[in-house]
DNA sequence: TGTTAGCACTCTCTTCCATTGAGTGCTAAT
DNA sequence: ATTAGCACTCAATGGAAGAGAGTGCTAACA
């Protein structure tokens, strides 16, 4: 039994009204609504065929048939082949919004995710870079008032990262200034990681020995600055529309609702989610294609953005394996394309 | 008829098996699981003089019956005279973790909330204080590589925001001390409203005449920073727990859980929501004297936390009315406490 | 040989009762 | 004033019946 032309269309027919309604499709449905210029008798045959090659499933005897992974799988890479390369209309829309507020990765991550979860209507995550794998090119100690300094790190990718810290007693101005400096130098070039593993302690030992550090409580100071670099976070995970999914009809139930944002809530499993999805530009994982159970009825769509030209984050949607896949792929498509554009503008070295 | 003190022991009695079991109580289950030493029938008769009198109601005829509003008022204002000043337990446990990442305000605020949410398993808010009306200290510009800097605005409360910008083309060092100096000078001790007002203007002209400032384009510059001064943010929430009320029966009907969520998730019904939740140390409004229909079956409790003695912000819990008051006021009124402790210490200009 | 009308059949969903059980209010006895 | 007893009420539970949507199969048709 073969995949004929007349046997797609009518899969397509059922997987666009089941992507609809989220009910089973009958043959009456789709003679009536697709003009296939067949009968339904006809119809109830080819998806019997559908039914015995895995592309559906009836629920019980006597209803309709929903169209099962595999019927997606095929749909999208179907799609694949014939990608319509027509732009999404929103780019630059979109672009805009993003570009307002692009000189902090926080804000573009922000609003992408946002924005990404407000077009699709479902639940959006961008996982952020791994900090700390990547190198310090600098530091710098700013005096803020009298008892608080800010303590600004900027990353090799010019990512940066600040906290402010407050003082038991005032440093001179001045005082600050060659701390910062001796500071930066011996740090710029090593890792985050480093500094927790060996650096921490070296450096400190190297301060101590250094005449002006003595006049102010080094003592204090330097090993508190070392704990802050380390702490800085490693992997971020933003998200928006977790609740998004209280509409869905496959979440009626409570219980599975729960279920989900519990899951959608916990760090942990999003990045692991995100850190099995593959590396390609995009990638799409469909029902039981996921590693995890609770989204055997979800499908992920994924796509990276860079740094320099190396992978360092990514960003994806998780809906109802039902879902207008072409829609959903062109907007993760464009947004991560969109993000790339800026965060390429305003992170990366000039040669 | 007059609250005796019977009266009183059964409505307590109801109001307790009712927050612990959200199912209305009958005259059986009373007598049997307190003991109060009287039959089932002479509880109904006071539970009958207790309906007359507003503090109960029947679902129905035949059912046990629910506390209202009233019981709960009663109940709360009864527990406000009997107070219990033993503190929570675990006050120095939150006071660690809170005080750990204290030199922000954002980290205290977060970690605020999120406790509180974790101890009381309610939706917890935090609104936190009118930045736009607060005088700025100084204005700071930090160079942080070829094209960007740092703007940090530091106010008067020692509240710390720092925006990093792109630029164009790289400034020298030295000038961009020039105008962070003058630009300090011009700004401090108005308000970020005023930036908006008129004074963004007037400052633009005044900087143009300056000698110096014509070495670099200026001219796009400073337009370019009163405007980032003029948009921070005026009010922040912070929320968490918004999704517990998925686990409590109340709200088993999934359309009201989505109204619930949507209003929690609408940062202008929570600040007007704030706003108008009265101005003391602690303040408890229940079920229908919340203005908001969607909390009709709430109560919401809040604390202020304060700078240098001055209102400016609140913390506190949305739960439903049949929530263990004791718990959750003792849990606000301890992490205000240690907010405002916190606050004071890290925030609060020396004499 | 592929298509289709017709029809019996299946299974869910809704509606409608009857039953159950928790709880009340009232009355009469203590 | 309290309480045992009892009739009564009403939500909740659990079939049973009927409706409706959809199927598979058969036989006729092009």
């Amino acid at each position: 039994m073969s995949l004929d032309k007349r046997k797609i269309l009518i899969l397509k027919a059922i997987i666009s009204s089941y992507i609809d309604n989220a009910e089973a499709v009958g043959s009456r449905t789709i003679s009536k609504k697709y003009e296939l210029g067949v009968s339904p008798a006809t119809i109830r045959n080819e998806m019997s065929d559908l039914e015995e090659m895995g592309f559906l499933v009836q629920p019980h005897t006597s209803s309709g048939r929903i169209p099962t992974d595999k019927a997606y799988r095929y749909f999208v890479d179907d799609l694949w082949k014939n990608a319509d390369k027509s732009r999404n209309p929103n780019v630059e829309a979109i672009r805009k919004i993003i570009d307002e507020e692009a000189s902090e990765l926080d804000s573009i991550f922000n609003n992408s995710v946002r924005i990404l979860s407000q077009i699709t209507r479902y639940t959006s995550f961008i996982v952020a870079p791994h900090l700390k794998k990547t190198k310090i090119k600098r530091i710098q100690l700013v005096s803020i008032t009298e008892n608080k300094i800010m303590l600004i790190i900027v990353m090799e990718s010019n990512i940066v990262r600040q906290v402010v810290i407050n003082l038991r007693s005032p440093i001179p101005e001045e005082q600050l200034h060659k701390i910062s400096v001796s500071l930066s130098e011996r740090i710029s070039g090593h890792k985050i990681e480093d500094v927790n593993l060996n650096l921490k302690e070296k450096l400190i030992k190297e301060l101590y020995n250094i005449k002006e550090s003595s006049e102010y409580s080094l003592i204090e100071l330097v090993p508190f600055l070392m704990n802050q670099i380390g702490k800085m976070e490693d992997i971020d995970v933003y998200s928006d529309g977790i609740t998004n999914i209280l509409g869905l009809p496959e979440y009626n139930d409570l219980e599975k609702a729960k279920e989900f944002i519990s899951f959608a809530e916990n760090k942990d499993s999003i990045v692991k989610l995100f850190q099995n999805a593959g590396q390609n530009d995009l990638d799409i994982s469909i029902g039981n294609e996921n590693p995890y159970d609770e989204l055997k009825d979800c499908s992920l769509i994924t796509a990276t953005y860079k740094f320099n030209g190396k992978i360092v984050g990514k960003i994806g949607v998780v809906g109802p394996t039902r879902m207008d896949y072409e829609k959903v792929i062109s907007t993760v498509k464009s947004i991560s394309e969109i993000m790339n554009e800026i965060i390429d503008r305003n992170f990366t070295d000039g040669i």
